[in-house]
DNA sequence: ATAATGCTAAGACAAGTGTCTCTCAGAGTC
DNA sequence: GACTCTGAGAGACACTTGTCTTAGCATTAT
């Protein structure tokens, strides 16, 4: 049997997240990020879920002075991007562009978001995507 | 403690989504829409993706000469909608917006789509996201 | 040195998922 | 009636996820 892809599940996202936004931290500290944004764990579930994301090799860890330390191995836009694409192909028949279509129509944005999707829109028909480069030119 | 919340697993997914194309089916027939999409399940891992599907309240099913016909109670667009929100919850903040702006900016639109999109932008500033008669939590 | 404290390692445990084997009852066949 | 095919139902079983308890080692305070 094909072994299963290796998935980040919700609890260990909310680890990855803390570390994102610190940096790095050690279990204590990164409880206590956790805590402060509503998550009631306990030490020791904080501890395994750095330890499961580490053998995934999502985070890395060095022992410094007394406890390791964490840092994230993957990035956030790593992580959206898996996210996403795996979205688009499982509900959106593998076309992005459908999933744009949805969020426009069911979330309106705010004034500057839409101005700065228009923008984005607008560089695109102009440079069509051909598979030229982007804009080294 | 609060209890998880009903989750549609992918395998459970991909049972739904032949129901969705089908309208509805039996045990047999479903079996053979997955094999022809590459699934290649055994007759009675469908049967319990259904009972289970069946015990969330996603699929119902009436006996109808020999066997059961099971059919989708809920639709294709409650699920997106519900992948959606929770990816942009847990990864974009809570905001639409910076999802559709990832969106666009790794995966370019095919020219049509680009269109339709300018055209719905265009809309809305038109018609702006109307802040007033809403009603608050 | 001892005790107190913080840290990791090991593992427990229930619920959820992915997948299947077995058994039995009803319908159709000879 | 005995045999066979289909489908339902029960349950198995390994792995994942969410969460925690405990035991043991290293560091620090008394």
């Amino acid at each position: 049997m094909a072994k299963r892809p290796v998935t980040i599940p919700d609890a260990e996202l909310d680890v990855l997240k803390v570390l994102w936004q610190k940096g790095q931290g050690t279990v204590r500290e990164l409880l206590g990020a956790l805590h402060e944004s509503g998550r009631t764990w306990s030490y020791a579930t904080v501890a395994t879920l750095l330890e499961r994301l580490s053998n995934k090799g999502m985070v890395a860890s060095d022992r410094s002075e007394l406890a390791f330390v964490y840092r994230p191995v993957i990035s956030k836009q790593e992580v959206r991007q898996k996210r996403v694409q795996s979205l688009v192909d499982k509900l959106y028949k593998g076309e992005p562009g459908l999933l744009v279509m949805h969020l426009l129509k069911s979330h309106p944005l705010p004034p500057d978001q839409a101005g700065e999707v228009k923008t984005l829109i607008e560089q695109m028909s102009n440079a069509p995507p051909k598979g030229g480069a982007k804009k080294k030119k």
